[in-house]
DNA sequence: CGCCGTGTTGACTATTCTCAACCCAGGTGG
DNA sequence: CCACCTGGGTTGAGAATAGTCAACACGGCG
């Protein structure tokens, strides 16, 4: 157990952490001590400038990296140069959570903005999972969550068309800010290229320009300089044809406080992929 | 401990769960009380017809289903009526490993051929994992390298070609059929239409149509009926700009024998995700 | 025999890409 | 302070890729 913490007092460390916090609490319940805990655990922190490279494909993978504040990727290159970044990162999301069990990277991530991130070392990752079961049940759900974000990703590329795939990036990368407390109303940053877009959406960079005015068009958003706005939520959601399910949210954003309690519940039991590694 | 298999005695069980035994050994050697402890665990088996549901989205997951012959395939589907096949489950594979984790299925599982799978339920698998690690491990690999082809999957239909994709896709195919010694000499099963490739490559069938001819014309591949023989597998990789790396095998298929050994026992430490559920 | 699921083809259309130019704002250096 | 440079963003025109629709071929199989 970690002590010298303070479980009461908020202070920079826990401040960084807040946005995992956040997130880990839509999925369960976190006592003080377990975020002191987080927040300890996360407090070797580095700053990176923008479009800098964190790991790359064919590292051998060291550490954990959480992104604590700013936007990263990730993302595979082709031999002809063609890019396609396959996952955002926002701050609360681990880079390569799973990351120790491979020999070698099979993707690169990099910074999209200016990132202040944690890293983790492997041991202290054990340390903390095999002490925490609540926090360990949280990764794994936070972990599943992601690859399904992958999974609608491969659908949203493989068979919306432009602007729906616009929509659908667009309104989930917003409910994933919302579930940080990173909105405001229905505005929060979108601090990436048309270019970048592009690359996750799989289209040329003068095609999603029109998309994106074709969305902006139909009132459906505002994005001026990095900040967007849903000025047509509902509207937006229909177009992009998106349902929640697969973030596998235990709550609507608005009934946070509401009857959770008797949901989660359910869940105290253990019910992460039962697998230890000694 | 599993008590009453034989362990050199071969039985019907152990020819079925041999395509994941080999699987899996491309990752880690495993013992002979192992293997018979895997071919225990799926010996409740099912049969199934062709393109039926094994889970629907929306469904509270129940137990795992491990195919033991046949191809099944994960899709999701649109409210406009599209569909994008995810993944393609060959013997040996896991439907949905991480499933307990979920309240809610987010995506389907169907069977493309006629399927024999094995059901494992949540308490068996808790018990196997928690008394043999080396499986464990396996395991986790196994589920990682499914996330890579995922994520290999996006940037196939994001950033290839249509000729390119499909050339990925088959090769990809060949590669994994192979690893688990279903093929014979450059041929194997591939047993799915043009619409199901379709669904997987985010083309139309027309399109699939074409495309095949193209990579046939180029004396690369021979796809005659359900059987597939690659009459120039260097000319498909090429043209698929395939990179096996993210297949994560630990040998090349032509040399198992040779000096794994010591590449292997790098592994034998734990290098798992450090997660105890409890 | 005839039906049905698949595969194949042609003709036409729609979507998306490419290329090239131009605009605009912010930052830098003279 | 301003001229210039640079990295996005925007636009137009034409080309390539992929989709649609409709017809037909082919091979089981009831």
């Amino acid at each position: 157990m970690y002590k010298g913490s303070s479980p009461d007092g908020i202070g920079r460390e826990e401040i960084m952490v807040a946005p995992l916090i956040r997130k880990l609490e839509n999925f369960t319940q976190l006592a003080e001590e377990e975020k002191a805990v987080l927040a300890k655990v996360a407090s070797r922190t580095k700053s990176l400038g923008p479009r800098q490279d964190i790991v790359r494909e064919g590292d051998k993978p060291d550490a954990i990296h959480l992104i604590l504040e700013g936007l990263a990727c990730r993302y595979k290159e082709l031999p002809d140069g063609w890019r396609q970044i396959m996952a955002y990162f926002i701050p609360g999301d681990f880079c390569n959570l799973r990351v120790f069990i491979m020999t070698e990277m099979d993707h690169s991530v990099a910074t999209l903005t200016p990132v202040i991130l944690a890293t983790i070392a492997h041991q202290d990752l054990l340390t903390l999972t095999s002490q925490y079961s609540r926090i360990t049940q949280a990764l794994w759900w936070s972990e599943m969550v992601d690859e399904a974000i992958t999974r609608e990703w491969l659908l949203n590329v493989g068979r919306r068309t432009a602007t729906e795939r616009m929509a659908h990036l667009i309104y989930e990368y917003f409910v994933r800010m919302r579930a940080v407390n990173l909105t405001v109303g229905n505005t929060c940053e979108l601090p990436v290229t048309q270019e970048e877009i592009s690359d996750t959406l799989g289209l040329s960079t003068v095609h999603v320009n029109r998309t994106l005015q074709d969305v902006r068009g139909m009132g459906l958003i505002e994005l001026k300089g990095k900040r967007l706005t849903l000025l047509d939520p509902q509207g937006l959601q229909t177009l992009a044809m998106f349902s929640p399910t697969y973030l596998h949210f235990l709550h609507q954003p608005q009934d946070r406080t509401a009857n959770d309690q008797a949901r989660r519940s359910k869940l105290e039991q253990p019910v992460g992929l039962p697998m230890t590694p000694r």
